[in-house]
This record gives C-alpha cells, sequence and structure tokens, in this order.
RNA sequence: GCCCACGUAGCUCAGUCGGUAGAGCACACCCUUGGUAAGGGUGUGGCCAUGGGUUCAAGUCCCAUCGUGGGCUCCA
C-alpha cells in the first residue's frame, strides 16, 4: 500500500495478536475472499494465489489472462457490492488431502499451498503450523477457498459503503523473484463508510505531505535524470537545513563524548577483502575503478576506515571508550524499482560512529548511546518510538557467549530507559545483536532511523587489540551505530512529519519582511539588518506585487513569521506579525518581535 | 532487476480518429502603490525524455534505452 513499504512494517507484538483477533480483521480477510470471488467470475480461467488482510486492508493475488487495468477495478468493486448483497454464510469446513486436492485441481497456487502444509507444515502464507496440519476450506456462495479462517459469518456483514479497492501492482508467487509475478489487487475495507472517508483522508493527508512534491515545491532538493537516479542535490534551502542539522549534531556530539573524524570515499579492494564486504557486501557495492592498477572501490561504509585508524597504534585499556563518529557519506548499489525519493536513494551521508570499548564498558556505553539517540530524536519533534532488540541468527560469528552478554547490555540498557520493545529472535545481523529504534511521526507512521549494532566481525578480521590492565592483548569491544540513519532519509522523514512547516529553528526563511508599497522597501531593509544581525534568516520580499500575493507566496513557502509593513508600522517603528498558522497577533517593536523568535529558536518550538 | 502505468514550456497539466503544439502559474516589461492567501495588460519560452522503426504524414502506433510512480524483493 502507498508509503507503508518505508514504514515499518513490524507491529509490536501485542497490537498485531490483537489486530488479528479482531472483527476488522475478519471483516477484511472475507472482503478478500468475495474480491476473489468477482475476480473468478470475470476471469474464470484465473489462478488465485493468497489473500490476507493487511494493515489498513487487504489483498489478493491472480495470475491473470491479461493486465488488469483501472476499469477492471472499478467493474469488480460493483460486483463485490452485489455480491455481498447476495447474503452468502461464509462456511467452514475440513476436507482430505484427496478432497482439497480435487476441488482445487485447476488451481495450481493452492495445490502448492497443500503441499506445504501437509509437508512443510507450514500455513497459506508461509508461516510455521504449531499443531498437526489440518486442511481447511471457507466457501462463500460459489467461492471456496482454501483458508484457516476466521471470517465473518456472512457476506452482509461486510459494508457496501466501507470498502473500496486501491492498485494493482505485481508481486512475485510467495515474494520469489525467480518464481512466477502475479498481479495483486490492493483493497480497503472498514466498518462504516465514515472509517473508509476517514482513511481515505487520511491517504490525502499522506499525499499532501509527500517529501518528493515538498522538496521540490519548497526548493529544498532535486534529482536529476541526467545526473543519475537516487543521487540528491541539495539546494540553497535544502542545504541551510541541512547544515542546521549537522551543526546541532555536531554540538551534540562534542557534547556527548564523541570525537569527529573524516575518512575518504574509497579504498582499495585488499581493504574491503579484508573486511569482509567483498564477500558478504559485493552485491551493493559499485564497480571498482582501476587506480594505476590496483583496485579501488567506493566506500559503502566507513567502518574499515576507522578501524584503520584504531590501529595506527597501540591502544590502552586507559584510552577506551574510543567513540568516533562521521557524516560518512558512501555509496550503495540499490535496485533501480526500489529507488523512492529520499527514502531510498545511492548515495548517503550516515551520522555514524563507532565506539570501541572493553567488555567491562558495554553496558554503559550502550545505555549512553541509547540515550543520547532518544535526545536527539526528541530534539528533532519525535516523542513516540519503538524499540527492537535482534538477537542471534542461526548463521552467526562470534561465540555465543560474547553475543549472550552483548544482547543482555542491550536489554538492561533498553529496561533502564523504561522502553518498552519487542524482541526479534534470531534477527540480528551475522556479526552481531542490535537494537533499532522506530519514531512514530505527526501521521502516526512509524520510520526505522537509529540502529546500533554489535560487530564482533570486524574486530576480528583486523586483529584489533588493546592493552589491558594486565599488560596483555585483549580484543575490544566495536559498537556500529548511525541515530538518524542517514541525513538523506531523515531529512525526508522530518519534511514529511512537518508538511514542510519545519520548526523555526530549522526554518530555512524565518522571517519574510512584506512591505505594502514602495515607499515602505527601505524601511523593510532596515529591520530586515537589525533581525539578520541578531543570527535570523530573512528575506525581504521587495517584489512589485501586492501585499496579499506577498502573503500568499510567503505562505506556500511555508515561512513561520510574515511582518507586515506599512505607514503605520514605519511612522511607529513596529512591525505587523502574522504567522504561518494564519494567526495574526499584530503590531509590536521590533524587539518584541526578536524575544520572540529567539525563544522559538532555542526552545525548538514550531512557531 | 521484475510486473503495470507514466514522461508535452522552469512548475502543474490539456492535446479527439495519426494531419508538424495549448492553458494556468512562474519569468521579463508596462500600468497599478494596494492592510493579512493570487490586481490588470503585453511578451519570452517546447528537438513533445532519448534512440530506432511503421507511415505520404508520429506528441499520438511499435521496439529499445533513460527517468518517474504503484508494488514485489532488499535496506540507512
Amino acid at each position: 500500500m502507498r508509503g507503508s513499504l518505508y514504514m515499518a512494517r513490524r507491529e509490536t507484538m501485542a497490537e498485531q495478536e490483537r489486530y488479528e483477533e479482531s472483527h476488522l480483521y475478519r471483516l477484511r480477510h472475507s472482503a478478500a475472499h468475495v474480491m476473489a470471488q468477482a475476480v473468478l467470475e470475470k476471469f474464470p480461467e484465473g489462478k488465485i494465489a493468497i489473500g490476507p488482510p493487511i494493515e489498513k486492508g487487504f489483498y489478493y493475488d491472480f495470475d491473470l489472462p491479461r493486465p488488469l487495468t483501472p476499469e477492471d477495478l472499478e467493474e469488480i468493486e460493483a460486483r463485490m457490492r452485489e455480491i455481498i448483497a447476495e447474503g452468502h454464510d461464509f462456511v467452514y469446513q475440513e476436507v482430505s488431502e484427496e478432497e482439497a486436492r480435487r476441488i482445487f485441481a485447476d488451481q495450481p497456487y493452492k495445490l502448492e499451498l497443500i503441499d506445504d502444509i501437509l509437508s512443510a507444515g507450514t500455513d497459506e502464507y508461509g508461516e510455521p503450523l504449531e499443531e498437526t496440519p489440518r486442511l481447511s476450506i471457507y466457501k462463500s456462495g460459489p467461492f471456496v477457498d482454501l483458508c484457516r479462517g476466521p471470517h465473518v459469518n456472512n457476506t452482509r456483514e461486510i459494508n457496501p459503503d466501507a470498502i473500496k479497492l486501491l492498485s494493482v501492482a505485481g508481486a512475485y508467487w510467495r515474494g520469489d523473484e525467480r518464481r512466477p509475478m502475479l498481479q495483486r489487487i490492493y483493497g480497503t475495507a472498514w466498518e462504516t463508510s465514515e472509517q473508509l472517508e476517514q482513511y481515505l483522508a487520511w491517504q490525502e493527508e499522506v499525499e499532501r505531505r509527500d517529501h518528493r512534491k515538498l522538496i521540490k515545491q519548497l526548493d529544498l532538493i532535486s534529482f536529476h535524470e541526467e545526473g543519475g537516479a537516487g543521487l540528491a542535490y541539495w539546494h540553497p534551502k535544502g542545504g541551510c537545513i541541512r547544515q542546521i542539522i549537522e551543526d546541532f549534531w555536531r554540538a551534540e556530539h562534542a557534547k556527548g563524548g564523541y570525537d569527529i573524524v573524516f575518512s575518504p570515499h574509497i579504498g582499495k579492494a585488499e581493504l574491503w577483502e579484508r573486511s569482509g564486504h567483498l564477500d558478504f557486501y559485493k552485491d551493493s557495492m559499485y564497480s571498482p575503478m582501476d587506480i594505476e592498477g590496483v583496485e579501488y572501490y567506493l566506500k559503502p561504509m566507513n567502518c574499515p576506515f576507522h578501524i584503520l585508524m584504531y590501529k595506527t597504534r597501540t591502544r590502552s585499556y586507559r584510552d577506551l571508550p574510543l567513540r568516533w563518529a562521521e557524516l560518512g557519506t558512501v555509496y550503495r548499489y540499490e535496485r533501480s524499482g526500489v529507488l523512492h525519493g529520499l527514502l531510498r536513494v545511492r548515495g548517503f551521508t550516515q551520522d555514524d560512529a563507532h565506539i570501541f570499548c572493553t567488555p567491562e564498558q558495554i553496558e554503559d556505553e550502550i545505555l549512553r548511546v541509547l540515550r543520547f539517540s532518544l535526545d536527539l530524536l526528541r530534539a528533532f519533534g519525535f516523542t513516540e518510538f519503538q524499540v527492537y532488540l535482534s538477537t542471534m541468527p542461526e548463521k552467526h560469528v562470534g561465540e555465543p557467549q560474547r553475543w549472550k552478554q552483548a544482547q543482555e547490555s542491550l536489554r538492561k540498557a533498553i529496561e533502564a530507559e523504561g522502553l518498552s520493545y519487542d524482541v526479534d529472535e534470531g534477527g540480528g545481523a551475522f556479526y552481531g545483536p542490535k537494537i533499532d529504534i522506530h519514531v512514530k511521526d505527526a501521521l502516526g507512521r512509524t520510520w526505522q532511523l537509529t540502529t546500533i549494532q554489535f560487530d564482533f566481525n570486524l574486530p576480528e578480521r583486523f586483529d584489533m587489540t588493546y592493552v589491558g590492565e594486565d599488560g596483555k592483548e585483549h580484543r575490544p569491544y566495536m559498537v556500529h551505530r548511525a541515530l538518524l540513519g542517514s541525513l538523506e532519509r531523515f531529512f525526508g522523514v522530518l519534511v514529511e512529519h512537518y508538511g514542510g512547516a519545519f520548526p523555526v529553528w530549522l526554518s530555512p526563511v524565518q522571517v519574510v519582511l512584506i512591505p505594502i508599497a514602495d515607499r515602505h522597501v527601505e524601511y523593510a531593509h532596515s529591520v530586515a539588518e537589525q533581525l539578520k544581525a541578531e543570527g535570523l534568516r530573512v528575506e525581504v520580499d521587495d517584489s512589485g506585487e501586492r501585499m496579499q500575493a506577498k502573503i500568499r507566496d510567503a505562505q506556500m513557502q511555508k515561512v513561520p513569521y510574515m511582518l507586515v509593513i506599512g505607514d503605520r508600522e514605519m511612522e511607529a517603528g513596529q512591525v505587523n506579525l502574522r504567522l504561518r498558522d494564519g494567526r495574526v497577533p499584530g503590531a509590536m517593536s521590533v524587539d518584541a518581535f526578536l524575544a520572540l523568535v529567539q525563544e522559538a529558536v532555542k526552545e525548538r518550538h514550531l512557531l
């Protein structure tokens, strides 16, 4: 569904369970069946795959003789309403293997599912089953589906005014790109038409806030066909915001005990071999370049460089922890189809850091990073977080006992912060466990930004050591962390969170002065100079437009403060304030306005 | 990468059945000097994404490439 690709898929376990037991869930599942019936009536030779409820609706995958058009969707939707009105009961029935195979004899995808359920013990979505496999079907009218349910009792329980088919998309059978490409119809279904309306209005709001539109409208960032896909160009206003973010980030890191480092953009193949990237990450790296007969690669990560710096001298336990941060620009190959505005690009700058410490220090360090991260995110206006702890996967490097210690320190840190979290068993990288933090934006969508990862692999590969109290060499712990994630993605999320109306401290233009007539221009400039001298970002709209048009322009650029200046203001040495949200506090002295803005900047207020 | 759709002026979009391009905004100039979301006029601006093909004739039909969108998969 639109936008969901970059949102966190996982809801918390509790939410997920609640949803699966809800009436809404059954209703959507039932709507999917009704849709499949409508599609099969239209394409009797069509093959059906799977059709589950999803977060805000449902989908069903089909193998059809021709691509579906928007007109087809309308037709199918209309037919769904008729089917609903026909009032079919949803009838559950357990069937034997033979029966099932007979019923779905001309449905190859269902036959494959039957095989899987019986042999591999998985359900129709490929998830493992706990009990002994049982085959069941649901009938509604002429439509029969291999299905575990649950469903509503009768199609009439589906509100015909609260369903809508949304889009058609390609989807591989079982998500495997070697399998056939199916056509997936996405739909949404609700209890009432009001809820549907509400959902559609929410969708419109999502579109209004789409960062891809806003970065263009607000002249922040562009992409260029002739420059290459997935490569962002930061215009002066976008650059202004980025610089504010970076300056703030650097200042906070200095306070947080980090040192700032810089590293090159390319490195020898030898380095990437040693780090293992050419083994396990090559698919994401660009082709090497030849420099005097030696292969060099553009960096997809910063870690090997930081390790080289670590190894320039013998490190003592007294030196640790080292916290080295870098706004490191990396390049990763992404398949063309996955690029998406600023949220998925090929070149981006990570707010990266590596922490090298002793095993004794690790717990404190993790807690420290976690706190630091939450504080940083809060400063940008995010207040709700979801935390995920990912543990040791089957394929891993490093001793289980180190993993255990690492996981424990992660868990303790999360608990010390009083955060609730979900554990993703076996979801860690092969080189270490991790904490991911997802933030909730103004529209309630979640985005993964922060990742804090242990790395048991690189210290081994590079034979990193420090001299302990005992005078012997020890292996340091290494933690890799990115808090904002990447500046590109973070910026995209920020734009959508604020709908382009940034808080004052981040606004590229904080104040626009609007002289009413030409005779007010000079005074407007003198006020502008005063404000600029105080460090504000100010523009004077001295174009020949009328005041109304100037206000409109400033509104559309989402400038927080507009100062209208006419005869009255000039005479009294004042400014007349209008806010971006439409409020008009009115005339005040320049000093009073200044105090107001400075307060808003300092407190990082919206206005 | 794969499936589907789309690509016309700086931006947002029209363009019928194939007959060699339109609007609004923006921009420039002129008139207007106006109190809280668009004053009026004139004008500039397009190798219809790129390359091939079909045709007497292609923005329009076909193929390829590049880019964008909705998804699949993957990730910061």
